[in-house]
DNA sequence: GTTGAGCGTT
């Protein structure tokens, strides 16, 4: 099954594309985004990737959850959109 | 040339 995290605390440098590098390494990653002002085009510091498998979701966020990225001490949580 | 708690767009 697939899980969506939830990412925060992120540098304002960091791409999706780093996201869902990032977190490739730990499984298979479906999407990745990062949120970023409509009017202004700046990210907004944090995003969500999806991942297609559960175990590997989880094991991603307790990889990744308080990792020290580009200085930040990123946030990675599951997404509130997972309640069934 | 900036900012900093949070839960999103197709």
């Amino acid at each position: 099954m697939a899980k969506s995290l939830y990412v925060g605390n992120l540098p304002w440098s960091v791409t999706p594309e780093e996201l869902l590098e990032k977190f490739g390494e730990f499984g298979k990653v479906s999407d990745a985004r990062i949120l970023k002002e409509k009017e202004t085009g700046r990210a907004k510091g944090f995003g969500f990737v999806e991942m297609s498998d559960d175990a590997e979701a989880v094991r991603a966020i307790d990889a990744m959850n308080g990792f020290n990225w580009g200085g930040r001490n990123i946030v990675v949580n599951e997404a509130r959109t997972g309640k069934s």
